[in-house]
DNA sequence: CATGAAATGAGAGTAACTCTCAAAAGATGG
DNA sequence: CCATCTTTTGAGAGTTACTCTCATTTCATG
């Protein structure tokens, strides 16, 4: 099961997007949603694990193989989400003198203000599912190793080292690991706080680590 | 599925552990060695993805079931080690004015150096398969975090502040991260490193960030 | 409209786990 | 040493995510 290459097809679509790309573009446009708002809602009615692909299938009114020729796993059904590619090139055509921590500041403030724009009450149950359940977590945390290598490109690139070398490397996953918390204690305190207010703290540790017995 | 206990039974052992604690504590003791040893030694031959739990159980000498019993997933059979909590007291027993850089520098050669001193071959083994069996990176990531619960705890109390709050979570998150991709590197570079030049490297990161184009 | 390409569905197969229940093996008191 | 109680084990059936293959349908194109 040598899975290492986690996108499908589906994912990466062509830098072109025309608003008009045929019929059959159109069409797997609206099986992907289909899939992904049957699974929301099944979600939402019975909880994860009691959600079968079958039943997935059934909703969304295609087959049990297309569902897993449109998404690799059960966690991706409820992970994966078009925004990702356009916040990567968000961040790369920021300014290459800007300081690192405003960049990625402006991204995942960006990031989440989208998410949560578009359909709160996905972006909360999505939250939750980060939060509860394991596979949904260790899958999110897998993809944050994979974005993980691009930054490091990214952030190579900034500061002028080898992207791979081990201090940018260290950086990078440090960085996302701080990010990723402060994500989850979003979703654990049920989006009460700000989210741009929560980041703004987050970062302010990352910059000059714990102070003793501040607040 | 909700399986957030991880622990087995079987990983909780007495505070008080007699050397001789009757033939039923030996035995399990055994069983839980062979299915180890079994499940590398398949793994070596064949790779961890075409070893199935019901080869490792007809060379353990046990049957599936019991495999189970002992190991709530295959990727345990690999991760799971003795040694965790060890580390964990010897990180609790360190005196509580020690900078926590240092703590945290002095666990991870300790961990890393008995691991490595035990078993060397396994050593190997286990962390090229945690560079590059998706599964077994994500189950690693996963126990990294519950890792960071305890953490949490052990460094609120240090630092004089609420183990739950943000700042102490995405502090140690992000040390965490920062170590875990650490060890990733070394694994990834064939141990060719002297580990603890390496996380002199990384904690230099973590404290002050990166310099540019500094080395 | 005919031909080629892509998407779909149906179905069989694999393997990791779960649950249940009966048999076996160690512990314990007499 | 034996009888009983408890823990561990094995056997087997069941569930479900995921894979692969092949025939059929559906869209694109000249």
């Amino acid at each position: 099961m040598p899975d290492n290459e986690r996108m499908t097809a589906a994912h990466i679509s062509s830098p072109a997007d025309h608003p008009q790309p045929g019929l059959r573009e159109r069409k797997k446009i609206k099986t992907r949603e289909a899939i992904r708002t049957a699974t929301y809602a099944l979600v939402e009615e019975q909880g994860y694990d009691a959600t079968t692909i079958d039943q997935i299938a059934e909703r969304a009114e295609v087959s049990p193989s297309t569902v897993f020729r449109y998404f690799p796993t059960k966690e991706d059904i409820i992970l994966t989400d078009e925004q990702d590619p356009i916040l990567l090139a968000e961040l790369r055509s920021r300014p290459a003198d800007e300081p690192l921590r405003d960049t990625m500041r402006y991204v995942m403030r960006e990031g989440a203000r989208r998410g949560f724009d578009e359909d709160p009450e996905v972006a909360r149950l999505r939250t939750h599912l980060m939060v509860q359940v394991p596979a949904v977590r260790s899958r999110m945390m897998e993809s944050m190793s994979v974005i993980g290598r691009t930054l490091c490109v990214a952030i190579g690139e900034r500061v002028g080292r080898d992207p791979d070398s081990l201090e940018v490397r260290v950086y990078t996953m440090s960085l996302l690991g701080g990010l990723m918390e402060t994500a989850l204690y979003w979703g654990e305190h049920d989006h009460e706080d700000d989210f741009a207010a929560l980041l703004d703290r987050t970062l302010e540790v990352l910059e000059h680590g714990l102070s003793k017995e501040n607040r």
